[in-house]
DNA sequence: CTTGAATAGTGAGCACGCTTATTATATATC
DNA sequence: GATATATAATAAGCGTGCTCACTATTCAAG
């Protein structure tokens, strides 16, 4: 049913994921960043002294993978956790300088991989790209999840 | 210098990447299959008998991560190992009974995650990110990563 | 036959995501 | 004030990827 490279659409995202992923990586492990670190760092650059729980929100992935990530950057330096006078449970994130100055080079890096990766795509085929993409984010945002539970009871799983 | 969207192309590509993992994790879940132990399945089951090295060369992961995979995979029951006769270094891989009949559900299941992630995306856009995101699989490919000594040769990271 | 290089697979240990459960603190209610 | 609930962060343990190092086996030279 369905048609040209659609039955394809998720290795493509993956291998696409996975190659950019790989490519920055290269790029700046003379820094001794990951990708995972770079986005954080980012936030952060945009709201210094964030808490943790507001960058699990703001990135999307769970608090406790906020800690780990965190308990990394700060043993690499790049940032640092301080108290909150207000409400003893919530550590600030604050850049430390290292961060700072890595920032713009961060940026710089990304920037290149994007542009590789759309080398010989017009500007008028990245912009639908970019709208396909971020429908699909806005698609894909709803978390139905309940799927499982309608399988279960109307046809029950091929065990 | 960078227009519309595209500084946030990381960003959108590794959120579909995330939100399409999970949604079919989500809705496989009743089978036991993660997206990664599909991508395998659906590929032992367009070459059933493949050896472990070649499902490392199509999944573009490392033989390391295969066999780790298999591993798992044979746990669950989805898989089995088996000598190769003439190469004893070899495990060719072959689906169990059990995946063989989860095979079509699987594809089902990735099918509506397609769909449902294109929701409301026209069919010419469509063709226009699906050839998108293969000129970027296309442009990503061609392993270049010497930059790190390039980088260190002529201006040294910023640590 | 023996030596050496190449190939197939795995072990150890790490990064980064997750689920589930726990601790510390804050806040709302009685 | 005491109790219950909510929130911030972390701990434990797993899946999936990686690098590096290793074993077993094959194959090519000598």
């Amino acid at each position: 049913m369905v048609s040209d490279g659609i039955d394809r659409l998720g290795f493509l995202i993956h291998d696409v994921q996975r190659l950019m992923r790989k490519r920055f990586e290269a790029r700046a492990s003379g820094l001794g960043l990951s990708s995972a670190q770079w986005r954080l760092l980012v936030r952060v650059a945009k709201e210094d002294g964030v808490a943790q729980a507001r960058l699990a929100e703001l990135l999307e992935i769970e608090p406790i993978s906020v800690s780990r990530l965190v308990d990394r950057m700060e043993e690499g330096g790049w940032i640092e956790r301080r108290s909150d006078a207000t409400d003893r449970r919530v550590r600030m994130i604050f850049l430390t300088p290292k961060a700072s100055e890595a920032y713009a080079l961060i940026k710089s890096l990304a920037g290149e991989v994007y542009e590789e990766s759309l080398t010989g795509v017009s500007s008028e085929d990245r912009r639908v790209l970019i709208m396909g993409l971020e429908a699909m984010v806005q698609n894909l945002a709803d978390d139905e999840t309940p799927s499982i539970e309608k399988l279960k009871n109307t046809e029950g799983a091929a065990a």
